[in-house]
DNA sequence: AATTGACAAAATTTCGAAATTTTAATCTGT
DNA sequence: ACAGATTAAAATTTCGAAATTTTGTCAATT
């Protein structure tokens, strides 16, 4: 029998892999049933969930995934930028040879799997692994900044943003920058030159920073 | 007959303003019956207020007020200064007379409560509406940064400051130090010099980031 | 005296159904 | 035919009780 946090670590796991559509209803009925408890039981998850600000609520009205949301995705790159530049000089300033090899380990298992994508010709079987080594990385990238608060603010941050972006085709069109920006990231990293190390962290997530026109009905 | 956002909006500020003692049980079914609603609707309140940290929850055994903890105290002071700092700078940049408007406004009230503080004998009086003042100020004072992401995660992590340092007399032995300390804020928030600003709200919150030894049992 | 085990009490979690609210579908009058 | 009001259906929220787990007590054994 699965346990409420069970299945709220599943729940969170889909959400953020985008294994709903943006916009798609939650109703505790029906996802009770696949998971295997009540209607309430799941609707204590969406709740938990929706704090976290990976479901939206509305009063009376029920449960959503978010919408996309370009406006949202800037302000998400910001603050990963603001709070994983901290973490990462943080890091480089605490974290010593061990914090080194960590990273450097993530570095490897994440350049590896990058290197498989870009050869592949169907990339979609990749997705899963790709995040959950990409999210490796920049965890353990500001992993020795010594504050918790720092890297729960962060993990959530980064949970929303990975959420938002998940949009399986389009976003391994940049694999070869990816891989380059991840090597300046670690090249940084272990030089221990923070001030090089915030440059690339920001120009990694520059791109999410561009907000594209907006149609004809704008203000 | 009360919603359920009611009984959360005012458990919240009740946690905040440490309307229960540090560490304290919170029983959902003692609680149901002051605040009129079933065990179960207060039961989702507390899930809720346990994602954002202000509510300690632990399987199967039930729901505490945080502890106090002088290493969480440095770390949330730290992500403000970090989160208050950066909001503060773009405010600057995108705030304009409103901003300044604003800003002025909220200090002006901040400055007379404080200063009835250091004339009373009995302040524990006036603690609600110091602390709703020093959340205004602060709130204001990033308020035109532009990002809502921004706003609402300072505003978490304000919450959980809050909740850790209200210890009511204590915290008003500082009153003069912190009358000058918003008085720079504001100062170089008007005179828009961001450098300056950013110094302010570190020397604001800098006394939350020593530790102090530690015990005998320590480490 | 201290530790272990069994038992009882209390608290937490889960559940399914009642009550309320929203959404839709139908009906009525102009 | 259309707009507004009425009714029916569906979904959300609330509730109180059943089921599970933890906590506390007390006797028996080492």
């Amino acid at each position: 029998m699965r346990t409420e946090n069970d299945v709220y670590r599943t729940l969170k796991d889909r959400l953020v892999r985008g294994g709903f559509g943006h916009g798609a209803k939650l109703r505790p009925s029906f996802l009770s049933e696949e998971y295997g408890c009540s209607a309430s039981a799941l609707r204590e998850v969406l709740l938990r969930l929706s704090a976290e600000g990976l479901v939206v609520v509305r009063q009376q009205r029920g449960f959503w995934v978010p919408e996309l949301d370009r406006v949202l995705q800037r302000e998400l790159a910001e603050l990963r930028i603001l709070l994983e530049s901290e973490g990462a000089s943080r890091s480089i300033e605490r974290g010593g040879i061990r914090w080194e090899a960590r990273l450097s380990a993530a570095h490897h298992q994440l350049s590896h799997i990058e290197t498989r994508i870009r050869e592949a010709n169907d990339t979609s079987a990749y997705l899963d692994v790709w995040v959950e080594a990409e999210q490796e990385f920049h965890e353990t990238l500001i992993s020795a900044c010594g504050s918790e608060s720092l890297k729960a603010t962060h993990a959530a941050v980064y949970a929303r943003f990975r959420q938002q972006l998940i949009v399986s085709d389009q976003n391994f069109g940049h694999v070869s920058e990816n891989i380059k920006q991840h090597q300046t990231i670690l090249d940084a990293a272990l030089d221990g030159d923070e001030a090089r190390l915030r440059l690339a962290i920001h120009a990694h997530l520059e791109r999410n920073l561009v907000l594209p026109p907006e149609g004809p009905d704008a203000p």
